[in-house]
DNA sequence: ATGCCCCTATTCTATCATGGAATAGGTAAA
DNA sequence: TTTACCTATTCCATGATAGAATAGGGGCAT
């Protein structure tokens, strides 16, 4: 998996409370809800709701209406609601600078969301951001100076700036728990 | 243009010297030119040149050969010229964190194969980038806490991280020239 | 009232990107 | 001799993505 697809994203809003599209189309315009973090377009949604029934993690069902348009919702299914598990404990998060940003802070959403502990989830990032400056930095060590260790060098510096931002979520937890 | 793409880059690998497909993927496989910057498939440097080609801004012509396949070598037009200058002295490239990374390393790249001086580059690529952080500075002290400040919180931290680097580099300067 | 734009809710379409395999002849090693 | 890799490119199927299209209802100003 190496790009960053909204799917387990909003299998988490749908964990929350069953949605249709319309309804996630606005959780991610809304700035205090994902607004910041994901940028996605009206039919991107729709075809990751199109996917994820697909394999089987959501169902959906038609809501008739006579006043507007028809919608669809969807819940989660067993499978789905594994996979949101999954995800949301996944005791290896990616240290990729854009997956901090935007896997991370979107499990740290979602599991408030669900009142699921959130120090887990930042404690796995903190490592997994460890370990991986620490790959780095060997790695800059044995390097001939280059365009590959100036790379390697910026991605260390973003790596050690994360990881200070991550201690200061950690050293106020009750402030990550009260933010939403 | 919001998506990454390897257009101007490709433009002036072969700016540098006239160039077929298979010479540019190895461009971008070797470690000490951009290998650690792009990750690219094949066919998408085919891609590319085809779209370049179709966009006036380099030729190909076929060069034969009895002992290997046959070849496509690609030179710019004065139109793919001028568009390889454009990029190169932007005087507002992107203050993206992966845009950075990956566009300003390239630019740097291309000028110094192209004997073009970096300085005004790396100063132009500080300039906004400054900008960038005061905006987020603002931004910050009035946005209210909640998942939208711990992003941008994030990304001026990783702001200031590049802004450090870049100043690094600028310290430098010889240390650039002489890279590569 | 008339025209117009916005809101809800979703689908459609066309283009682009992407990875992976296919092709195909040559060469070097085992 | 088989195996496998190097050069060089194309093909294909799937997926992402933006933007427009649809469609009925409500509000607001002229």
């Amino acid at each position: 998996m190496s790009t960053l697809t909204p799917d387990e994203t909003i299998l988490g809003l749908i964990a929350i409370q069953t949605s249709h599209g319309y309804e996630l189309i606005e959780a991610f315009r809304d700035v205090s809800a994902l607004g910041e973090i994901w940028k996605m377009s009206t039919s991107q949604i729709y075809a990751v709701l199109k996917r994820l029934e697909r394999q089987g993690l959501i169902t959906g069902r038609i809501e008739e209406s006579e006043t507007a348009p028809n919608r669809t919702e969807y819940c989660l299914t067993a499978t789905g609601k594994r996979r949101l598990d999954d995800w949301l404990y996944d005791p290896q998060p990616s240290a990729s600078i854009r997956r901090v940003r935007v896997e991370f802070l979107s499990r740290l959403y979602i599991a408030r969301q669900l009142n699921i502990p959130t120090i887990p989830i930042v404690l796995r990032q903190r490592a997994t951001c460890e370990t991986e400056r620490d790959r780095l930095r060997d790695l800059l060590e044995h390097q001939p100076p280059g365009m590959g260790y100036l790379a390697h060098e910026l991605v260390l510096a973003q790596l050690e700036a994360v990881l200070r931002w991550i201690a200061r979520c950690e050293l106020v937890p009750k402030d990550i728990e009260d933010i939403t």
